[in-house]
DNA sequence: CGAATTTGACCAGCGC
DNA sequence: GCGCTGGTCAAATTCG
């Protein structure tokens, strides 16, 4: 559980000066990105919603703590007999012009397809490592293109293949491209 | 030469 | 039951 751990060291000061969020409330994802103005957004976790696709209320004006509470749930597998299986899914949402975002881990890609509500294509990504069958879809905000949001699947069993602290100098590098805008 | 990407096809779930 | 949307696979291709 500690993979997350190289996600956010403890003390990463993420204070990107983004001006202004715009809150486009694309049709599907609710209001996600009410939350607060960073270049990392905070993080939350989606269960699937039978019927409706409303969601919580989760991105209130309330900033989210250091802490996020990851809920390390594993994707159940369908195998034949089962009914429902709930996928819970992390959402990130990241000020960056690139959408690979370099997480540490090795991402293959194996599939992308366009979503009606959003002119950009989405995605799909997943872990390279044997045995890990951790998932990763990126996608792009259609008003918002300096917008990206990644949805990781799953939870890696494996150490990072890079170090962690390349990950804050991409921190950083997205940093950079935020402050540039 | 091996690994990663690309792109179209295929399939499953849901709505109408 | 049909059509639509989203998700995955697999073959061909490109890159390192």
């Amino acid at each position: 559980m500690e993979n997350f751990q190289g996600f956010f060291p403890s003390s990463s000061t993420l204070s990107v000066s983004s001006s202004s969020l715009n809150m486009t409330n694309s049709p599907g994802y609710g209001e996600f990105q009410g939350g607060k103005a960073n270049g990392l957004l905070g993080l939350m976790a989606e269960m699937e919603v039978p019927g409706s696709l409303n969601v919580h209320n989760i991105s209130q004006d309330k900033s989210f703590p250091e802490s996020n509470s990851l809920a390390g749930t594993e994707t159940e597998v369908k195998k034949k007999g089962d009914k429902k299986i709930r996928k819970p899914k992390y959402a990130f949402q990241t000020r960056s012009q690139v959408d690979i975002l370099d997480d540490g881990y090795r991402w293959r890609k194996y599939g992308q397809k366009a979503v009606k509500n959003n002119k950009f294509p989405r995605s799909y990504y997943r872990c390279t490592h044997k045995g890990c069958n951790v998932k990763k879809q990126v996608q792009r905000l259609t008003n918002d293109e300096g917008m990206v949001v990644t949805t990781y699947e799953g939870m890696h069993s494996h150490p990072i293949q890079k170090s962690t602290d390349n990950f804050e100098h991409i921190l950083s590098q997205m940093q950079i491209y935020s402050t540039s805008f």
